[in-house]
DNA sequence: TTGTAAGCGTTATCAT
DNA sequence: ATGATAACGCTTACAA
């Protein structure tokens, strides 16, 4: 491996001139910069990042800790984390941690232990434990960014897409479909989160009827589960709030002989692929996974270099008009 | 910042002693052992890698060069990766060069300067100046392995799936279905590749014929430019070397009241989500995708540690059956 | 414009 | 069983 030492010696110039020159730090004679480019082109130099992070006690490296690569959502936020990360030049660590077997203190001593210069957390839920966990990276002054979900604010920034908003822009496309009867068909999702979509439906509905909520449970049989129910209370209109489910239950309505859209609407919260490859294709509310990625980053490096940030940011939903309603 | 210096003066031992305690190289007395835990807990010391890399002129960070990772199969090799590397306390860094906007060059450059152990590159294509770029690395003894593509050998480990086996599992799977008339869908499929599907071809069928080739173009319509050319061929089944042009494949033919398998069957190549959402449900082969990430992390890490690893792996192709074939 | 020397945090060598 | 010292490659006062 060569040094600035080595070319240093190769040049007769001193270790420290190159390194300034370098780093751009002064201006050299026309010579010494000659005799400083062929040493490194001769003896192949390239500089030795580590050494410098030792110096600087900082690295150019940002971690993102999520619960899976392989998801559609994760790995369209990260892909715009790695954009704007790579523009730059910082490097990008993945941690899964649904694949480490990595408790959450292993993972932020793995942070300090290798002076990482920022963290996004993408997806991770916010109970109270974890919480206290962020509280001491923001302690020990590593640069910490939340996204994806919502939690209070706790003094490090937050990102996450406005539920409410895209509640009502649900009901409001259904309603202008004609469907008045509106269930709410969701798997696991947590009451504080559900309280988003209600709040978004009474915003989209003048009077005061209130949709069928319809919980899906783990080894329920949509068919012969769920249909019936949606046919007894006369839904017109389905707001799936997960979009596999959304698909799964398209599937269902199609082989029960229900026309989606004329018979009822189905719209799905999350827009990927699945929406477009699903038949009929599924309009969707889409929750700008990518450029909350993207926002994500910006915040981090705002952090990294001590600029002002938002600590809040709250991503605006959009629908995408398809097939299914 | 609390260092070995600081919990050696605290603890009133040598920075060493620390050190060599720390990394299990020695013995301490009892009374040594307390005075240093109590300084690390009191301190809150953790241990700085950075320093350590320096030292050893060696890091834990291994690198995976992809085209983009909000891809299925990209994504699910990355998580086969990560999976393997955590285990063994590696670092996952992402690069992803379609976004990144950096050459070749640059990117190995990279490498270099942040002192990676090791680079596992996935779905680059393999022109020549490509393998010259690999062959630099491997001159600055860099453990590589090249993933997902076929390539020649050349010194570094390759893996890639099992093309001819997957074409031959394909065809056999449309023969035993009744199908006789064959014909390869493909997109943008370079001859080379076509070759392997066409030899598993032949090994599959006892007889000498060959079957239709075609090749979608972009912006095709596929229910005008491509059923019509099925039909009169008499086509009654269809092997779609991708998955997501088999998805809209089979959209086209049902489109066209064509009944998928009972007049033509679909087969994808590529088996992920994307194959279960399809209706009807493609039948697939699968390229085991997670487990090419898996491999390829081990072999890395055999590399890094200087033991024998295999040169070239081959991963056997399965066939995931469904409604479509 | 260029050089000297110290130091970032850790560890290997050589002593004691 | 423990310590002093030098070194990994780079940068930065300070000096010349």
């Amino acid at each position: 491996m060569t040094t600035l030492k080595d070319i240093a010696k190769h040049a007769n110039v001193s270790a420290c001139t190159i390194s300034r020159y370098l780093n751009s730090n002064i201006v050299v004679k026309k010579e010494t910069e000659a005799k400083i480019q062929l040493a490194i082109k001769e003896l192949g130099y390239v500089t030795n990042v580590v050494a410098k992070s030792l110096k600087h006690m900082e690295t150019f490296n940002v971690a993102v800790i999520v619960p899976k690569i392989n998801n559609l959502y994760y790995s369209e936020m990260t892909s715009g984390i790695s954009q704007i990360l790579g523009k730059h030049h910082y490097n990008l660590y993945i941690y899964e941690v649904d694949n480490l077997n990595l408790s959450e203190d292993e993972v932020l001593q793995l942070m300090r232990e290798n002076m990482i210069a920022g963290i996004i957390f993408i997806g991770l839920f916010s109970d109270v434990s974890f919480k206290e966990t962020i509280r001491n990276v923001v302690e020990w002054n590593i640069p910490v960014v939340y996204a994806n979900r919502y939690m209070d604010y706790n003094g490090f920034p937050l990102l996450y897409p406005d539920l409410v908003k895209a509640s009502k822009l649900g009901v409001e496309h259904l309603f202008l479909k004609d469907k008045r009867r509106i269930a709410f068909v969701h798997k696991n999702l947590p009451d504080h989160l559900l309280s988003y979509f209600l709040e978004g439906y009474s915003q989209a509905s003048k009077d005061e009827n209130k949709p069928m909520i319809m919980e899906i449970e783990e080894g329920m049989d949509l068919s012969k589960d769920c249909i019936p129910k949606l046919l007894q209370n006369n839904i017109d209109g389905v707001f799936v709030l997960n979009e596999m489910l959304a698909v799964n239950l398209t599937k269902a309505l199609v082989q029960a002989d229900i026309r989606i859209l004329e018979d009822i609407a189905v719209l799905s919260l999350g827009n990927s692929l699945i929406s477009e490859i699903s038949t009929p294709e599924l309009t969707s509310i889409d929750l700008q996974n990518r450029e909350l990625g993207i926002r994500s980053a910006e915040i981090i490096l705002s952090q990294i270099r001590k600029e002002a940030f938002e600590p809040i940011t709250v991503l605006e939903p959009f629908i995408v008009e398809r097939r299914s309603a």
